[in-house]
DNA sequence: GACTTGCGATACAGATCTGTCTACAATAAC
DNA sequence: GTTATTGTAGACAGATCTGTATCGCAAGTC
């Protein structure tokens, strides 16, 4: 690295460069020595902080997780008051998130394909945040005044990972926008 | 192998036994010394039929393109004559696949996660059967009548990967129930 | 019966992977 | 000044990966 960072910086540094490669190359497809190279930083450095590639990765998403759901929540809460209105403008914030150059896809939905045992620490912290997320659109769905939230919310998170999963593959569909008319004529039949 | 196999019956074998291994582990996680011995081939026989490993991964992509479409338009067909019915059956059919043992997810998907790169062959195979996929939609949009059938498409296929990925999260969620209640509202909204 | 073809088994080459080790520099605490 | 800590740089071990080469066997063809 260059400049005097503290530990922590330099560790959440590590984490946010192996998180980059993780998105792009996948958990297989980026080795470590990638990870150092790109992150700028000596081996030993990286197994300072990380005992195996495997905190590494439990480490980037537990951090993706947060930060994804921070700044998603940020997004909604700054442009709405009204729970059903922010439960359409996640979409929009996803749309914000597929237009990012550097998107590849969900680093979740990668991680459960790549370490598929359900017992895997991996899977376990992938599937944490795919359970958070519906919780927060539950959430929403309750204030909103829904009668049945939690199969609002099942149902909104259906459109969700739809939409990431066709940007991933078609980034200019407006994927996201088609999900987002769903879900309002979808919320317009709730009663 | 056991008995006398033509050579394509023998091809089609290490293909199914591959794919088996990509879903399960990924496709860099799926070594060629444990997909020969799954098959319970030599790794003579597969390089004589695959030149790469890469040219492995297109024929098992391109093999169960074939199959999926096949077994789901099959599916549709026999249930219903109606394209409209056709497009909710196909909701059924993602039903049925989440329920069988050894559904790990879309493969299209993974790999379009572990190879990024829009211009590898892997990409653009998986992206093709994508684009396949919503084809059959559109077909199925126009001959029910529908104004804009490339719109419901592109909104069918938001609801399909979306319920692809939940199910591969969480096996248990009925996400295909959920992704055909929801389109089945948005169809009745389209007049 | 000789020859060809396809497959199994396995040794092997060469690359790459994770993770450890040693050596050295810079900084802060005492 | 000495010592502990944290970093860089990179050699290295050992495993694993892809792909090739060699050998033997079985079956079909001439």
């Amino acid at each position: 690295m260059d400049t005097s960072l503290t530990q922590e910086e330099l560790r959440d540094h590590i984490i946010d460069s192996a998180t980059r490669s993780f998105e792009q190359y996948g958990y297989h497809g980026s080795g470590i020595n990638y990870i150092i190279a790109q992150a700028g930083i000596a081996k030993t450095t990286l197994y300072r902080h990380f005992k195996t590639k495997e905190a590494l990765i439990l480490a980037a998403i537990q951090k993706e997780d947060v930060k994804f759901r921070r700044e998603m929540i940020d997004y909604v809460s700054a442009r709405s008051e009204s729970p059903r209105e922010q439960l359409l403008l996640t979409f929009d914030f996803m749309d914000m998130c597929f237009k990012h150059e550097g998107f590849y896809g969900c680093i979740f939905i990668s991680a459960t394909s790549e370490f598929s045992d359900k017992n895997s620490m991996i899977f376990i912290e992938a599937a944490k945040h795919k359970h958070y997320m519906v919780q927060y659109f539950v959430k929403l769905a309750a204030e909103a005044g829904f009668a049945h939230p939690k199969e609002i919310a099942a149902k909104i998170n259906v459109l969700h990972e739809g939409c990431v999963a066709v940007a991933q593959v078609n980034t200019y569909d407006n994927a996201a926008i088609h999900a987002k008319s769903i879900a309002k004529i979808f919320l317009e039949n709730q009663g």
